[in-house]
DNA sequence: CGATTATCCTGTGCGC
DNA sequence: TGCGCACAGGATAATC
């Protein structure tokens, strides 16, 4: 999503802000946060983790978070907005950006460069080299699935991709994190790298309810290559073997007891 | 400290 | 077809 907004929208700028929705704008009031955009120009496109960074031309930063089902969609204004149109951003060249998210869990807000709201968010999966991950994993004591959800700890892993990354590692989700060996850290670090990775170049995991689309409002195909998540009772693509789903703090975890150790 | 539970919402799919 | 229930890409506060 990073990609698609820095690809479309370097330079644009904003000439009106509608926000409908009551939710969708935290942390700033709907005047301020209209007042921060109306007539900025969008400059530069960043990520931290699962967080959107858009910067304004004055420094400031808009930053969004799409939660379970926000999508940010790029359509001609005249266009009729869809149900749960929360706020659209009309941009001087004819164009707007929305952002639609039935369940409403998402954010919007501008803050300052220096982000303070995200200050609790750790390194971002992809900025990850082995010696500072098998740092993060000696100074915690829980559980291995636990501790890459955790976005204190490690920015921008989810449900999905965590049940991915420990199946292409061999790896147990119940495992203390603080007791893999050497060569069991640098199988999780190359399975971050090679599914983060492989995710984005296939545009994300769209599941059946397509809550997750592009700005086009395109689905990504990541799904297709899917090994364990939502698999429950298939075989495991490895050794054959059905994949378990139990429930973990509330989420699914999907696994396969044969090969991940 | 770490694990679990409830909560914020809407929509969908399933069994009956 | 209608109804009730389980479940869904997340984060956080409260509680055990």
């Amino acid at each position: 999503m990073r990609r698609d907004l820095a690809r479309e929208l370097e330079g644009a700028v904003i000439d009106d802000v509608t926000v409908t929705g009551a939710r969708s704008v935290r942390r700033n009031d709907t005047r301020t946060f209209r007042r921060a955009l109306r007539g900025a120009t969008l400059v530069s496109f960043g990520r931290h983790g699962k967080y959107l960074l858009m910067g304004l031309d004055d420094g400031r930063v808009l930053v969004a978070h799409l939660r379970m089902s926000g999508q940010f969609l790029l359509v001609p204004s005249a266009a009729a907005p869809v149900k749960h149109t929360h706020v659209r951003l009309a941009l001087a060249d004819g164009r707007e950006l929305r952002f639609v998210d039935p369940r409403t869990f998402g954010e919007l807000f501008v803050t300052t460069a220096d982000l303070p709201e995200l200050a609790t968010l750790g390194i971002d999966a992809l900025d990850l080299d082995r010696p500072a991950l098998e740092a993060l994993l000696g100074a915690r004591r829980g559980r291995l699935k636990a501790l890459l959800l955790d976005q204190r700890v490690i920015a921008g892993i989810g449900n999905i991709y965590s049940d991915e990354i420990l199946w292409t590692a061999r790896l147990r989700g119940s495992r203390p994190a603080n007791r893999l060996r050497p060569v069991e850290v640098g199988r999780l670090h190359d399975a971050i790298a090679a599914v983060l990775g492989e995710a984005v170049a296939r545009r994300g995991s769209s599941l059946a309810d397509a809550q997750y689309v592009d700005l086009a409002g395109q689905p990504g195909s990541y799904q297709e290559a899917h090994n364990v998540y939502g698999r429950a009772g298939l075989p495991c693509p490895r050794c054959g073997r059905a994949v378990e789903r139990t429930v973990v703090a509330q989420r699914s975890h999907f696994w396969c007891r044969n090969c991940q150790r």
